[in-house]
DNA sequence: GCCATATGGAAAG
DNA sequence: TTTCCCTATGGCA
């Protein structure tokens, strides 16, 4: 259940345990076993990340499509083990093993297909693209800010934590329509998914709390914080906003769970 | 054992 | 706008 830093360093352990070598597909719950075969036994090429989605490249222009989705999960191993649950996808060499579990997607594709499929995904904060497109298209647009940051065109790998974070670090409701925003808000946005996401590269978590926050923050009971890092609004629905005290809301918006403070975030 | 839940997105209506 | 898909886990009986 990753956001897009996520992927990143996913793509990052893959070329690391398999760049340049040749490796075993194989795909022990069946509905990969087609592809699988096509690719087993030739030269794992490389992994790149693009938003939430992953791109690895074999020898003879084979490219995997891998999209997690809300369930899926890799799981990185020194070993080969007997498979254990539904495992999609397994990549692995005698020493090193890579096994995917709960795809949204995971597919066999061409490289044109490829490149359609990357001409779809917005700017990723994490790879440092020009915003420009997003800018213009956010400034002009009637729908809810917190709306467009889920939308993978315009914020690409940005997921439902950092839309919730770095809408109460810039102190906007997640209700403004983009157009109401100022260039500089904007901006402001973009910087934060910025610094946020790289920190969370490096991490593997998303931590999103200030210094000066940081000893409420730690204050909270262990079972608060599931996904793994310090946040200020995500999943803390009806406890103590750590800068105003007031409670944290939560509605659904379009389907998916929102977290702000009503009190921070006019 | 059963049920609810989850950091997502595409397809169907 | 609703439905559907993919899997594991935690809370509860």
């Amino acid at each position: 259940m990753p956001e897009g830093h996520v992927v990143h360093r996913q793509a990052r352990e893959l070329n690391t345990l398999f760049g340049g070598q040749v490796v075993q597909v194989s795909s022990p719950q069946g509905r990969f076993a087609q592809s699988a075969s096509v690719i087993n036994h030739t030269t794992f090429i490389k992994a790149h990340a693009f938003g939430k989605r992953l791109f690895v490249n074999f020898e003879q222009g084979n490219v995997i499509h891998i999209h997690l989705g809300l369930y899926g999960k890799w799981a990185f191993l020194n070993h080969v083990p007997e498979p254990v649950g539904l495992i999609r996808l397994q990549i692995s060499t005698p020493d090193a093993c890579a096994q995917l579990r709960g795809p949204n997607a995971c597919a066999l594709i061409s490289p044109p297909e490829m490149k359609i499929m990357k001409a779809k995904i917005g700017p990723d904060p994490i790879r440092k693209d020009d915003p420009g497109i997003s800018r213009t298209k956010v400034l002009a647009s009637a729908t809810p800010i917190g709306v467009l940051l889920m939308n993978q065109t315009l914020f690409a790998g940005v997921g439902n934590i950092y839309r919730a974070e770095v809408l109460f670090r810039s102190r906007i409701d997640p209700q403004t329509p983009g157009k109401a925003l100022t260039r500089r808000q904007f901006d402001a946005l973009w910087d934060d998914l910025v610094e946020l996401m790289k920190v969370g590269v490096r991490s593997g978590r998303i931590d999103t709390v200030l210094p000066q926050h940081m000893p409420k923050a730690m204050g909270r009971s262990p079972r608060e914080d599931r996904h793994g890092g310090e946040v200020y609004v995500y999943r803390r629905a009806g406890l103590e906003c750590f800068m105003c005290s007031s409670e944290i809301a939560e509605s659904d918006l379009r389907g998916r769970n929102l977290f702000w403070c009503p009190q921070c975030q006019q």
